[in-house]
DNA sequence: TAACGGGATAATGTATACAATGTGGATGTA
DNA sequence: TACATCCACATTGTATACATTATCCCGTTA
């Protein structure tokens, strides 16, 4: 009857892990912090036994570490934790692009992908490319990914990308509107796209090996970006997650405990 | 005050996590079940509380399915997804070996690798090995593993394998009592042996594609061996996990492609 | 002054009552 | 007889009260 409550339509547990998360990569909660459930309770809204539900759920999603006299509290990382993240969604690329290749796909189940290679070529296309263009990329990238992933019809393999991904960082669209302000952003528009091309081709003709190390390098080329745009450090704004990271963002800063960014 | 009681000791929780886990591993909830809250309160003894928790923390473990409409059902797996399974634990073990030889392992940092290929060595040079011996087989085996994998020194990759790990056909050490029954069971253990020793040589000499290519053979082996296993069906009680599969494992399995989904 | 201990306080872990929703069966009608 | 609808029941989602444990502060003592 009344559907048109928003509020309505998802339980108070995912109404509460959303709230949480975005508290949480918003980074108005800061790393190693406790998570108060009383706290929680009043920001979100909902009761204890649904924030309960809803951090759990985000610990096992990467983004809180439990105590261990009880609670959670929120994780932090380092530069490298990130990088690594990125290449480690690439290995898992990798192999669902070679899943793909060796077991074979049909012309008809290729044909989701090669439309989607389309879509991003005409994008890519523009010389200028506009900031929406690039926001309708991370849309159009994400949908790439996903159906290459797909392609490996392999449940557990699917399933292990997915919660590879879920950290905001490690997804494959996380910092393509950092990468938009960069110089070089068109370039990097054009070698990406050159990567999903070559990772479809390889797929239709079974190399394998090809497939998953153009899909390594994918992920690598997004790794490099990231060192580029936190070096240029004009629109870090871009980048809700950071506040995650725990150590050097900037060159050095081994020795301080947190950066004071507020 | 009364720490006797060995219940006391662990959470309602994790109680209830352990109990209702070794129902679905050894087969008395089967695939595609709804598990009742209540059934699960009745046969664990804990409150709801506690067992809404422990199916949550199931589910992401992968034992457990969400159902839409609400609550929770025993997953299935393929025969393809056991495979798969092991299969992408070798690739990000092989990540780890990576890891380690290009970031370099110091002398010091080698040692307890080196202790525990040393201990496996011993065993291994055995030649009728003794049931008891593939016993304490599987615990050093998951230890060599355990330390393989943190020398990589990325949280990331540690916790993606733990994870990846977490289901009991997955883990390093899944089936290996399996295989002890097999007639070539002295030989697997020197071809895996060898491959432990090869992977710690490519560490030290810091040859990071030798270090991966030889734990994802290292893996493939172990699959090789489960369908051995499954073959010989005489000890398949050997392999407690094999309730959750849903499909072939009984008539006929092995026809090379993959088996018809339901 | 520093360190140890005890107690108060606040947090998490657990149990249970209540609310809402989905499911199944039974009954009526076409 | 088949199908649809409605009601009753069962099950899950939520809130809250209670139990237990950790933490922190303060006082005492060496």
């Amino acid at each position: 009857m009344n559907e048109r409550d928003p509020d309505r339509a998802v339980s108070h547990t995912v109404r509460a892990q959303l709230a949480l998360r975005d508290l949480i990569l918003s980074g108005r909660l800061r790393s190693g912090e406790r998570i108060s459930e009383l706290g929680a309770v009043e920001t979100t809204g909902v009761s204890r036994t649904p924030v309960r539900m809803a951090l759990v759920r985000l610990e096992e999603e990467g983004l809180l570490e439990a105590i261990p006299s009880g609670g959670f509290m929120v994780k932090a990382f380092t530069e490298r934790d990130i990088l690594d993240s990125i290449e480690l969604r690439g290995v898992l690329e990798g192999l669902a692009a070679r899943f793909a290749s060796e077991r074979g796909v049909s012309a008809r189940d290729l044909e989701p992908l090669k439309e989607s290679l389309a879509e991003l070529d005409e994008l890519v296309a523009q010389d200028p490319v506009s900031v929406e263009a690039f926001s309708s990329y991370v849309t159009m990238n994400a949908r790439f990914h996903a159906l290459l992933t797909e392609l490996s019809r392999s449940a557990p393999l699917i399933r292990q990308i997915d919660r590879a991904s879920a950290l905001p960082f490690a997804s494959p669209s996380g910092f393509v509107m950092a990468q938009s302000v960069l110089p070089e952003a068109h370039q990097i528009l054009i070698i990406a796209q050159d990567h999903h091309r070559i990772v479809v081709d390889a797929i239709e003709n079974r190399e394998g090996a090809r497939a998953e190390a153009v899909m390594r390098e994918h992920a690598r080329l997004a790794a490099r970006n990231l060192r580029l745009a936190l070096r240029n450090r004009t629109h870090l704004d871009l980048l809700p997650a950071l506040a995650l990271i725990h150590s050097p963002v900037t060159d050095e800063a081994f020795s301080s405990q947190s950066p004071r960014r507020t």
